[in-house]
DNA sequence: TATGAATGAGGCTTCATTCAT
DNA sequence: TATGAATGAAGCCTCATTCAT
């Protein structure tokens, strides 16, 4: 399930979320990321049958990469409110460091299905939403222990509340400018604020 | 400013809104929402000039539509807390109730800026932009007055708290389905649990 | 034959055939002309049934404006060189004077048939050709007559002299620039300039 | 500079110069010329990027069949009126040889500047006007030698001259047409009587 | 594995024209 | 006489995809 990827493919990756982020995944165009590659599209087709597969393809990693930084520091043995503070803390430094593909999830987020998905496609849309699942549940989870154990305050659907928390670690996609001069002190600054909010949030008052 | 709209472009309005919603922005045709209104594509054109037009137009109504719900519960002699609840209540309620809108406009901030716009487009988008900031600072300036009176906790930039809780509030926009069982006591429940929580995620420990 | 005008027709005559010239007979729209009016595009739509008419129109009125100012200057009984160069130079005059319609008329010469004429556009155009032809007979009578008497060299096709004549005085067309300070004088150089060479092009050597 | 043509790019070329010169610049569409070349619009799309840069293409090159034609028989040691007259027959011979390529020269002569050129096809249009220039050049040169040796009068502006027999010389654009039974000796017929007429308009009396 | 040519469907936009008022 | 809304046909161009090499 966690093929790795060769080299060439993996560069391919990094130029169609570059320019999917850039451009938006539906105005990039395969050409315009074959330009990127300093290739033809040739190449492309080679390696993936599809413009839907590579944006598939783009999403699944970015979910992997958050799933692969974050699931290390789950520890159901830790008090909830600790927990959650550096699940938190690690999903934003984790979504700052891979942020290209981060955003191109957000824009198919807010998209909708394709017009007419292959069967190809829509398994690896499956497999994704699949797995964006299950990386939710590693939240809801410490929600609900939160909640049972009365460090988290009882209000309304627990899901609502994950997905509004996760959404709120997500909120740097909208402003974060990549730069040169981005410093990992501030990023840490930027993780640690989102964390200590995120677990407020929650928090019994 | 707030010109009022005429009968047939507010229809069109809608209808853009919903194709983009339920399509993309990209995806959506000007043929489709023409369908959609029952009428030729050369009566969408004799109203808005471009299709980047009719987006931005549609984009600058939601900026509009929370402005003018929110504005009036502003009271800069409440006390922030309070204050910043009803605004968030009241935030989340009109997005339920104009979501195909909000919808859009989330779909374009995570896009990016169009390949050649006209002179005419960059100026409605500027327009927007300006909106945009102004609304955000009726949050940031409740927050900043309930930092400086103690009742929130001054954590780093308050910008980026300000961010994170719109972005907070407008988390429904991924997840909310627009169904005919829709129940207004649904809605307010759900505003009531993010209006809490954005509260908490900045009080004071 | 030779209807007087209303000032209205007149009017939109003027904007269409500086509209026509600006922007090129295909590339000019009524909304152009109209604009260039200040009115809308149904005034012109009462005076002329469509847009091939109206630019029939405007070049019945060139073909008319050179025959008017030159006809009366022709005389069978004065020397055909005299009589040669005083319509070469009258010809020029006006061509520079109602600069606007002859271009049009230029660029409908290089270009051909609409693709799909009405009967009553064919009528126009056929009347245009009439009377062009009955113009240019007047240039080629003075040059048979000058050939006959032994003034003029006999080369090749006194129908090609002609055309070339009349192409030679129209060249101003190609590279005369509408200013304001072009001065009568200018003008007067100018069209004597062209007149010599008219001449002088088919002289007996 | 002078790049040699792929067979694809010429036979493009070829089918673009005659649907322009039959049905106007404007009025061809490049599904016509697709279809004249019996193939799809999007093998011309994968060799020009755009009807603009097709025309200048077109354009240039009629330029450069008079070029390459003239520019050998420039011969600056002899007589004037000799140069002046090869020139002019050579030219004229060259036109009637590729005639459609002239035919939309003259058109695009007449009409203005697209109403909104790329960066991309204002290159292609500047290069156009500099070698009409250079080749305008040309017979500046040989008229201004002429005048300074007295075998030619000095009527005005020199550069009106030259522009006036240019035009003379292309008058064949206006009226002649393209037929299986055009014999070279009619082409010489008339090749030779303009050439005479153009070296006689500038001849001293 | 990679390239360059070619296709064909579809989208945006323009515009002459008609019509109700 | 003039306007503003609306239509429908057509044109330019983009682009994912295929294929021969």
């Amino acid at each position: 399930m966690l093929e790795t990827l060769s080299t060439s493919k993996s560069q391919i990756l990094d130029a169609a979320a570059h320019c999917f982020m850039t451009l938006g995944c539906d105005s990039a165009s395969i050409d315009d990321i074959a330009a990127h590659l300093g290739s033809t599209k040739g190449r492309i087709y080679h390696h993936f049958p599809s413009k839907g597969a590579l944006l598939s393809a783009v999403q699944l990693r970015a979910a992997r990469f958050t799933y692969q930084a974050v699931a290390p520091v789950v520890d159901p043995a830790a008090p909830p409110a600790d927990c959650l503070h550096d699940m938190s803390r690690t999903h934003v430094l984790e979504v700052l460091r891979t942020l290209p593909y981060h955003k191109v999830v957000l824009q198919s987020y807010a998209s909708v299905v394709p017009k007419s998905p292959t069967d190809y496609e829509q398994t690896l849309r499956d497999q994704l939403h699949k797995e964006q699942r299950h990386y939710a549940s590693l939240f809801l989870e410490v929600i609900k222990r939160g909640i049972d154990d009365g460090t988290f305050a009882h209000r309304g659907d627990p899901r609502v509340a994950m997905a509004s928390i996760l959404t709120l670690l997500n909120a740097p996609i909208f402003w974060y400018q990549l730069r040169d001069d981005n410093s990992e002190a501030f990023n840490i600054a930027v993780a640690d604020q989102l964390a200590d909010m995120a677990v407020a949030s929650v928090q019994a008052g």
